[in-house]
DNA sequence: ATAGATGCAAACCCTTTGCACATTA
DNA sequence: TAATGTGCAAAGGGTTTGCATCTAT
């Protein structure tokens, strides 16, 4: 896990000149996590310790943008704002007109949006905006509940291990589902290794879950961070219409083999557009679990259609399903 | 069709009087298409004929946003730009780094899972900005393609027209097969009935899109502007599969109505979204028809249901679909 | 020694405002 | 004539910059 310090360093511009006051700027500065406005790191400075100048806390500021520890957002208030990146994913934000609050969260949905219209308008997007302007659940009902705060790359984490959990889970059942419906014995097999294997990760990944909550206590207090549709449901559902209605062992193989490609590149392509962060560790590591299952199908498939050829038997289909991953 | 002195007209304040130099304000902005900065709204004038002051003009921007004749925007430039809005329905934006050019879209998907965060943390949303920066086709490839123009609401009539004849044609397709496989006599009378319903409509539908493009005959040659996944597929594709695999009568009528009452919401729910526009009463218009066909199927799938009580032949499943639209 | 960082104040940009004057209902 | 609209110039806020002065390498 990467330190702040760490974080700092390796962002530093070559050639540039260490400075105890930037320092001091900076190191301020990655301990707010709201959306400092530069007059109120300059309030923050003036009453922390130092007086520097506001024109080095507003070189500083962009300094930190170029140099990718600060991003820069407009609220459409008339000034910017600025908030840190260290163990803070992108995001998107709501914004209260009422309290000037913002809160933060992640649709892949919406990046997934997005990328399909820039590519529709052969668009080249380097940066997306999604501000919802209206009035929080405090500033509606009239009082205020306490505001607690969480780290957002623990958020993160948290959305993440609660999709891949459940994914799991959907899988769990769709391969204890096939194990009972496979009459060819060795298709079973492959259905009871698949469905222990994921039992097995799934104890992995709630015992992550777990460890997280001890290490962030209130985490399960905070509303959804990540909004992702069809991770759960929608993945295997295919798949388990199919076993209800009873197929034999190769078609469930290869209802097996889509299910298992769907959720791979589900995960892979969510994993890979992420920033660096745990979060987007959960979903690459899962993306990997779920590509060794899908090569095990295959492998599977591939010797139940020879031994069917070798015997005699041919399937209705004899198409293969496509190896490219 | 609103013309656009009714539209300024309309929204004049009470109580306030009457100004020349306003008047040729309105109009000079109302003649522009793009998003303009004050200052180039003040140059406009300058060189269109007056000489009014600076202040006017930003007395008139605001005038204008309160009565609902402009809608002030935020690039994240540390300036604000006004787009009026006749006929010029709210929409997002791609705004190009390098040319500094803004390109217009909307997507209902994106507006559909704003809603969905937005309630899922209890947050009345107002108004939402969706920005996409990046580099636009002409600044990548270098040569400038020339930039044509349509006014945005032909271009949403146009996209609104084209999800409907899609729908349209995939339900005609549905009703098609469903008559071709129901038994029933009467059922297949209604099918039959529902598919020359959809074809009359479909030939409506398509005669108003070329109107349209009588009207703006480059309208084809411009990028789509309103995102809409799963109108067309999807809508009606649980319906195919299930009357491929073949279906009795009663079947089929309850596969119709899931499909009419899915169509139905679909289209009146981002019709009722919509700003008052051509492409709004597309939507409308088309969801009402999607109505009235619900109503004949539920009105059909009663009386088939009565028919069978009566003679002895009951179904499987006696629950009667939900009435509420 | 020299490129880079800082402080100060002034400049900048966009926007709003106070006040005298003009215009409309 | 009473309420609105306009012009001018000044003020406002947020941010950037020129220049002399430091300070790290």
């Amino acid at each position: 896990m990467q330190s702040l310090s760490e974080f700092v360093e390796q962002r530093r511009p070559v050639g540039g000149k260490r400075s105890g006051k930037r320092d001091f700027i900076v190191q301020v500065f990655l301990r707010q996590d709201g959306h400092l406005a530069a007059d109120e790191l300059v309030h923050l400075i003036r009453t922390e310790d130092a007086r520097i100048s506001r024109a080095t806390i507003y070189r500083t500021l962009q300094w930190m943008v170029d140099a990718g520890i600060a991003r820069k957002v407009d609220f459409g208030e008339g000034r910017y704002r600025f908030e840190h990146s260290y163990r803070h994913p992108r995001h998107f934000h709501l914004i209260c007109k009422t309290c000037n609050q913002s809160f933060e969260f992640l649709s892949s949905d919406v990046e997934a949006l997005i990328e399909e219209v820039a590519e529709a308008r052969h668009f080249s997007a380097r940066q997306s905006v999604l501000q919802i302007y209206g009035t929080c659940e405090n500033c509606q009902s009239g009082r205020q509940s306490e505001r607690v705060t969480a780290p957002t790359e623990a958020l993160f984490a948290r959305d993440a291990l609660r999709i891949a959990i459940a994914t799991e889970r959907s899988g769990l059942e769709f391969y204890s589902r096939a194990a009972a419906l496979t009459k060819d014995a060795r298709g079973r097999k492959v259905f009871k290794r698949l469905a222990l294997e994921e039992q097995e990760h799934l104890g992995t990944l709630e015992a992550r879950y777990k460890e997280l909550l001890a290490e962030h206590p209130d985490l399960e207090s905070h509303p959804t961070f990540l909004f992702f549709k069809g991770a759960a449901n929608g993945l295997f559902a295919a798949g388990t219409d199919a076993l209800r209605a009873g197929v034999d062992d190769r078609h469930a193989l290869l209802v097996g083999i889509k299910c298992e490609r769907g959720s791979h590149q589900f995960f892979k392509r969510y994993g890979d557009r992420f920033e660096e962060s745990e979060g987007k560790r959960i979903f690459l590591e899962f993306a990997d679990e779920e590509r060794e299952h899908l090569d095990l199908l295959i492998r599977e498939y591939r010797s139940l259609v020879q031994r069917q050829k070798a015997s005699g038997r041919t399937g209705k289909r004899p198409a293969r399903p496509k190896a490219q991953a």
